[in-house]
Parts: structure tokens; sequence; C-alpha cells
DNA sequence: GCCAACGTTGGC
DNA sequence: GCCAACGTTGGC
């Protein structure tokens, strides 16, 4: 099992929308950037969990605990014509995108903010914490997923 | 709105 | 294959 933490923009898609899915879940949809597309195709796995994280918003911070829900598989919007996603270049028999489908798995009590997460002792290293990461997904340690679940009074 | 970081693009 | 220009991200 391994661990994740998923941005999300919360004006755009938050926690709790993903909460309202229940069992449906969401198609991560809209990834663009190879190394987090890599990390959906090669490493992740069914009931894999992740952080959600709001970004880009007054409160950026760990807002909830998703699990990945399917194996990967092609990102519809890649072969929307016209849609922001299209990509021209992807084809049925090659596509270039691929997805995940996430679901609710736990509410946190609060939100832990960036500001805690960066002053929290232990999660000195995680990625979402390097200046200039813009990667929409990142692996967490199995460490960091405990202490941050800890902080964020959850029972994990 | 600013600005630093950094992935992508495209000319050579 | 190099690298400058450009666009996007995201915290502040």
């Amino acid at each position: 099992m391994k661990y994740w933490l998923f941005k999300s923009e919360p004006d755009v898609f938050s926690f709790a929308d993903l909460k309202a899915r229940g069992k449906t879940g969401e198609p991560w949809s809209g990834v663009r950037n190879y190394l987090a597309r890599n990390y959906m195709r090669d490493e992740m796995s069914v009931g894999d969990l992740g952080f959600f994280y709001h970004s880009s918003c007054p409160e950026p911070g760990i807002a909830g605990i998703l699990k990945v829900s399917s194996k990967p598989y092609p990102d519809p919007t890649q072969f929307e014509v016209g849609g922001e996603y299209f990509d021209e270049k992807a084809t049925a028999e090659h596509p270039r995108w691929m997805l995940v489908d996430v679901q609710f798995h736990k509410a946190i009590p609060r939100l832990l903010a960036l500001d805690e997460i960066r002053s929290a002792k232990g999660l000195e290293d995680m990625l979402i914490l390097r200046k200039g990461n813009r990667l929409s997904i990142t692996p967490v340690a199995e460490e960091e997923f405990r202490t941050v679940c800890r902080l964020a009074g959850v029972q994990s």
C-alpha cells in the first residue's frame, strides 16, 4: 500500500465535492504532467490512500483522506475535441494520459493548514513544501502519512 | 497582482 | 541535443 497527496483547487473540486460523490468516486481527470501521470499509471493500486490537498485558496491545506478506487485507464478528456484537456496527439490505441478514480475515504476533524504542515516535526521533507513544487500528485511516505493523521486528529 | 520556480516548446 | 522564451502554478 502506498500513500499520496492529490492537489485540487476547492473552487473547482473540493473534498466536500468528493464526499458527495460517495462510492461512485471521481475520475482524477485533467492531469497533464508526465510525472503525475506516471504515478497514476505505474505506481498506484486500488486501495492506496491519499490526502486531498486544497490549493490556490484562502486556506491551503490537507482537507481529507481519499482512496484510489480504480485501476488506471485512459483519461477521457484527452479525446474531447474542443475541450480544455483535448490532446490532438492522443488516440484510442495510444492514449497519452492515464488516470485513476478516487473516492471519499475519511473526513478529518479539521483542515491541517499549510503552515502547520510546514512547522510540524517529521514533515519537513514532504514534497508539497518544496519551493516551486507544482506537481499535482506527489508520493507521501508512510511515516508522513501517520504524522499528518495524528496532527489532524484522525485515527489511522 | 506579484513573483519565483519549473515544465514545455520550438528554433537552431 | 541545447537552451532561451514562454506559460502555468501557487503562496503570499
